[in-house]
DNA sequence: TGAACATATCGTGACATCTCGATATATTGA
DNA sequence: TCAATATATCGAGATGTCACGATATGTTCA
């Protein structure tokens, strides 16, 4: 490894990488990035965050849970329904980052 | 679902989520995004790369083969030593992107 | 040609993720 | 309280990813 090159190189620190590493894998999921998607737009209930994903409760359930325990998402209940919302702020952008860069080809 | 409230919703189709489900995957390992990040310097052979990357040249060239398999990078021999460099015109504005709102909590 | 170097690929076991069905919990209203 | 509805969690099998060592290929030069 060459010193000169390498000191001139400006590189991420490895932290950093990691951490966006594990966020990557939680979004690297069609129906995760449509409950984004469809967030972005309002707070839904599970049911029909479900059915917007093409997907049944159950699953739309655990993809909830990933994203809320990562802290992406929040919660409420009302009554018999539970309403996610989008709680990181970086997650609009992202998805927007995301549907630019990633998906023409 | 209620048709009155989905018409309004501005859906990415699936295909499209799916590709970039897929494009995430793959970014989404520490090595692979210090390549990229590596490789938005300048062309680097294997074993150079490797050792920015703190891993070994097997290991390297699995990443990389990956990487060129979904034609995000080019090789070229040189002699004895391959040099990579990036094809994708997305990725750097997808690893800023990324490193912006990923690695921030 | 054969040794040395650089890269690439293969095989395997460990581990994570996905999906699905079954079951559990929470809330409401009869 | 009981049934119905809405969410949530669990368990198991299938599949995928990772890291590692072993081996293979390609290139140069003595």
């Amino acid at each position: 490894m060459n010193p000169e090159i390498t000191k001139k190189l400006d590189l991420m620190p490895f932290e950093m990488l990691e951490m966006a590493a594990d966020c990557l894998k939680i979004m690297a999921h069609p129906v995760r990035l449509r409950i984004v998607n469809v967030l972005m737009q309002g707070e839904f209930p599970v049911h029909e965050i479900a059915d917007l994903c093409q997907t049944t409760p159950n699953q739309a359930c655990e993809h909830l849970r990933l994203l809320r325990g990562h802290d992406l998402l929040t919660s409420e209940r009302r009554g018999k329904t539970v309403f996610y919302k989008i709680k990181s702020p970086q997650l609009p952008s992202l998805l927007k980052c995301i549907s630019k860069n990633c998906a023409k080809r």
